[in-house]
RNA sequence: GGGUGGUUAGCUCAGCUGGUAGAGCAUCGCCCUUACAAGGCGAGGGUCACUGGUUCGACUCCAGUACCACCCA
């Protein structure tokens, strides 16, 4: 074996292995186990989120799989409608093309071909990180699979009245000309302006101030173009008398009534909202409740419209009330439009004031864009009666959210539903199986023959919906339409409900939830029994990693590493803001000048494990990413240290062995995290089964076990079935910590256990499939760790007087033991040997109470007093020094101890066993003491 | 404005049902000891954000305050 690991060789060759052994796909037999990949965005490259994820769900399947149960991790990509759209759109462009002049079909093939060409990056990431989803089942949104139950969905709902078709607002982005989700908007805060307009009053009505006009304030001027109501509140007595009469909206002198609504905020601006029904949320629900028509003044790219469109409170568009836009703004984009608006107001004396605001500004994610509200006819899922059943279930219990606060977050968004707006004005994505004849009406059916047919309109001209479904209808069927569904397939009985979903918090409402109604609706079962919640990796400042801001890890590039100047070159490349360049060029050289080391993927997974506790943020940390690259690399070497010394299998395994207490003491201690780790897993405690494991590995097994095992196996002359007892067990627990940690760290671990398992006698091709070990009780050994403790105690306190005294490793000293028990004595001196050795002892020698010891450097084990001769040449002073300190904290011990115990509330009120705690370190505090005050006398003669 | 989470060693974080605080990294000593210098051995370092309350006893439970983060309006 090398001395270093090294995973890159590792990594690669394994990962074919099991890949082409067919090891990810189910096993025919077992209790079925089975997670779905959320699954990326097919334009997507493997981010740090993908990797945390992806290794809490690997680890879990591999466990699972350990266990013998037939376990499925089905992976696939989702179609991501505008981002590939857009991928494939800018790829057009620079052929100075775009998707119009080439047309529907031909344009959806182009995005076919680039799916073909590029849409396997990241499922060749996901390789590099050792998950073992099932290839042989990937699956794609767009699939023809996927595709038939997307449609057989739609079909569905539609006949049940829970998909309608409807005019009403949506989140418009008019660089993008579709509609898009909720999610896919993000507010932006923002210094705005609020902006008091006039609008006078018609019919010579006047205030209660005498004024002739009202005072509307708003953050948008130039929708007031658009205004079919001035509302104010009920109750409010300025404008009470007002309620019933009009006003006469300025710039293009609209008759509009003065209206009173309970939504209206006294205390906002003036009390006086004007209501632009088509172009604001809040105003649609006034004019809703109000029946007022609404008023389209904006074109789907933003732009002030040519003509005001009128539709009726029922949505139906009166050509006859349209009318031109004033040309002065008509065509102007919003900005514009609201500069030349507020001069027009300005001038006519309509403009009161302006204030500083700070406002919200939703902003499309993809595009950038201001999102504007727009009227337009889209399809709905009817949520309602869908949110029921799915409160319930998690109500229940049937649905269990790890943490579990997570599924407050969920009721509180699912008690606040609005219906879902599934259509998408794109090009690539699941057309909507609807037709139109030409009087409008609608036939929805799986396909347009089938329409024909049941409809009767054999020659009818028929027209099919020109929009597609949003991307997360069809990822909304993710849990079942991967397994075959809507045929009732094997997979689909065995696997579903599936187990466990690993996700982000900030998918909860738009995937997690979607997935459990439509799970619930469509199968009356819940989609999965948990969600794992994971939370957001960070930077080392705790900011979130986005291109932007320049501060992206990939987690490829922890794995195998990178130069400074590619990383540079890497953050810098394809900004949206170049001039950002050079700050992040200067803030990337600045913290990795060195570019990254290579650390492999089992350091990288072994961090992300370690540091995912809670559900909360992780603050990623490089130096944790080389502490565990080190980890790995100890293990690495302990392997080496074990298979050095180890024999042939026969000779380890079929003659007689006899195990030490070292031995049993370390099969105890594996015991011990066995069930930890175990326990771990099973209640999402990564965190604590890479402690657990990093404990044991580094600190029980090489610190201390494989040191204890030196002494034996380099005395040719100790007891054969010893030195085979030791190495048994050398091997033995090795194994077992393979198997144990193999979920983990699967590289490493496959590895060493290729050359350890025919020590052991395991057949198996692969650790893979190897059993995960389960704790046995009988293996704890209480007398061994006893014995061992001890035996580490004294060691300690050796090393540490050792240390103290600044004498090198490398002299051995004589050691002398005062007031040691007898089975202290026995005990130790059992195991003088390795006491010797791990303490660099030349001599131990055990004095009886009566015995004045020379002057000694002394150490307590319990009451056992360790004692190092001085022999002259040691600086009194500095041992004064240590004594005087150590006093000093005894006394105050002491002192805290006594009080305690002399308060009764305290001696009657707690637990016995608090009360004797408490007297027993007293006790011992005191002893201590003493002997401080006797060595420091003799040291004062000296 | 409403809600959720957080505040523990220099840094990143554990601390389960209350019983005198732990890890990793960093720091400081001593060591190239035949598995490992990506290492070994040892040491130092914390009024557990603050204020009250409950309790014999509070990092832990309760209330409030401050600050940070996120979500929603």
């Amino acid at each position: 074996m090398q001395k270093n690991f090294d995973p890159a060789q590792a990594e690669h060759r394994w990962y074919t292995h099991w890949e082409k052994q067919g090891y990810f796909t189910p096993q025919p037999d077992g209790e079925p186990y089975c997670l779905m990949l959320p699954p990326p965005n097919v334009t997507g490259s493997l981010h740090m989120g993908h990797a945390f994820q992806q290794t809490l769900m690997d680890t879990l399947i591999r466990t699972q799989r350990m266990r013998g149960k037939s376990t499925l991790w089905q992976a696939g990509t989702d179609h991501a409608g505008i981002a590939t759209q857009l991928l494939v759109e800018r790829q057009l462009a620079a052929d100075g093309q775009d998707r119009h002049t080439l047309g529907r079909d031909p344009f959806i093939a182009k995005v076919w071909e680039w799916k073909a060409a590029s849409g396997n990056q990241i499922a060749q990431q996901m390789r590099r990180l050792g998950t073992s989803v099932d290839w042989s089942r990937e699956r794609f949104t767009m699939d023809d699979g996927l595709s038939q139950a997307v449609r057989a969905v739609f079909v569905r709902l539609y006949e049940q009245g829970l998909i309608y078709r409807g005019k009403r607002l949506v989140n418009w982005d008019p660089v993008l000309r579709t509609a898009i989700s909720d999610l896919e908007v993000e507010n932006r805060a923002t210094k705005g302006h609020l902006w008091h307009l006039r609008y006078p009053l018609a019919d010579g009505a006047t205030t209660a101030r005498g004024a002739s006009y009202l005072v509307v304030a708003t953050t948008r001027p130039e929708t007031m173009l658009g205004d079919t109501a001035i509302a104010v509140h009920p109750q409010d007595e300025r404008y009470t008398d007002l309620v019933g009469k009009f006003v006469a909206l300025p710039l293009v002198n609209r008759r509009i009534p003065i209206l009173a609504d309970p939504e209206v905020d006294r205390e906002f601006g003036t009390g006086c909202l004007k209501i632009t029904p088509a172009h604001d949320f809040n105003d649609w629900q006034i004019g809703r409740r109000h029946r007022l028509p609404m008023i389209r003044m904006l074109d789907f790219a933003g732009h002030i419209a040519a003509n005001f469109e009128v539709f009726d409170p029922d949505g139906q568009l009166d050509p006859q009330a349209s009318t031109p836009i004033p040309k002065e703004y008509a065509g102007q984009d919003r900005q514009a439009a609201r500069k030349k608006i507020l001069a027009a107001l300005s001038t006519r004396d309509l403009l009161e004031k302006t204030e500083d605001h700070p406002l919200q500004v939703p902003h499309g994610d993809r595009s950038g864009a201001i999102i504007e509200p727009m009227l337009t006819d889209q399809w709905y899922v009817r949520i309602e009666p869908l949110a029921g059943p799915a409160i319930r279930a998690v109500e229940k219990g049937d649905i269990r959210f790890v943490p579990d606060s997570y599924a407050n977050m969920y009721f509180s968004w699912m008690r606040n539903l609005q219906d879902w707006c599934i259509s998408r004005q794109l090009w690539w994505g699941h057309r909507i199986p609807a037709w139109y004849d030409p009087d409008g009406t609608v036939y929805v059916g799986h396909s347009e023959q089938e329409v024909r047919a049941r409809h009767n309109l054999a020659d009818t001209p028929l027209r099919q919906d020109e929009d597609v479904l949003d991307t997360w209808f069809s990822s909304a069927l993710w849990s079942f339409s991967t397994l075959g569904w809507p045929a009732d397939t094997a997979d689909l009985k065995r696997f579903h409900p599936t187990n466990v979903l690993v996700t982000g918090f900030d998918i909860i409402f738009f995937w997690v939830a979607r997935m459990i109604m439509l799970s619930l609706h469509l199968r009356s079962e819940v989609p999965f029994r948990e969600v794992y919640v994971t939370g957001l990796i960070r930077d080392e400042k705790g900011q979130k990693m986005s291109k932007s801001k320049g501060n992206v890890i990939d987690p490829l590039d922890m794995i195998d590493g990178i130069s400074a100047d590619d990383l540079v070159a890497k953050r810098t490349r394809h900004l949206l803001q170049p001039q950002a360049a050079a700050r992040i060029a200067q803030r990337t050289r600045k913290q990795f000048p060195q570019g990254i080391e290579a650390h492999g993927a089992d350091a990288l997974r072994f961090t992300l494990a370690a540091l995912a506790s809670t559900g909360r943020d992780i603050n990623w940390d490089m130096r944790r990413l080389e502490g565990y690259r080190n980890f790995c690399n100890k293990l690495w070497n302990a392997s080496r240290y074990v298979l050095e010394h180890s024999g042939a299998a026969e000779e380890n395994f079929s003659l007689p062995s006899e195990t030490g207490p070292a031995d049993r003491w370390i099969r105890s201690q594996l015991q011990r995290t066995l069930a930890d780790a175990n326990a771990a897993i099973d209640s999402y405690r990564f965190d604590r089964l890479a402690n657990s494991l990093y404990d044991l590995i580094w600190h029980q097994y090489c610190d201390w076990y494989l040191e204890l095992s030196k002494p034996l196996l380099r005395d040719a002359d100790a007891p054969p079935a010893r030195r085979r007892g030791t190495r048994k067990t050398l091997i033995e627990v090795l194994d077992a910590i393979l198997r144990m940690a193999h979920p983990l760290i699967p590289f490493i671990t496959e590895g060493i256990w290729q050359t350890v398992a025919p020590l052991t006698g395991h057949k198996a091709n692969s650790l893979m499939l190897a059993p995960y070990p389960q704790p046995d009780e009988s293996q704890i050994d209480t007398q061994a760790e006893q014995e061992i403790a001890l035996l580490q105690s004294v060691v300690v306190a050796v090393r540490t007087l050792r240390s103290e005294l600044q004498i090198p490793p490398a002299k051995k000293v004589p050691l002398l033991i005062r007031h040691a028990t007898t089975t202290e004595r026995t005990q130790l001196n059992a195991n003088q040997p390795l006491l010797s050795t791990l303490a660099g002892l030349r001599s131990l020698d055990w004095l009886d109470k009566n015995t004045q010891p020379p002057p000694c450097s002394i150490a307590l084990v319990g009451k056992m007093e360790v004692l190092l001769p001085l022999a002259g040449l040691v600086d009194t002073q500095a041992e004064l020094a240590r004594l005087t300190k150590a006093q000093q904290k005894l006394t105050a011990d002491a002192e805290k101890l006594r009080t305690k115990l002399a308060n009764t509330q305290f001696t009657e009120r707690a637990p016995a066993a608090v009360v004797a705690q408490e007297r027993q370190r007293l006790t011992e505090a005191e002893a201590a003491l003493a002997q401080v005050a006797r060595q420091q006398q003799q040291l004062s003669t000296l």
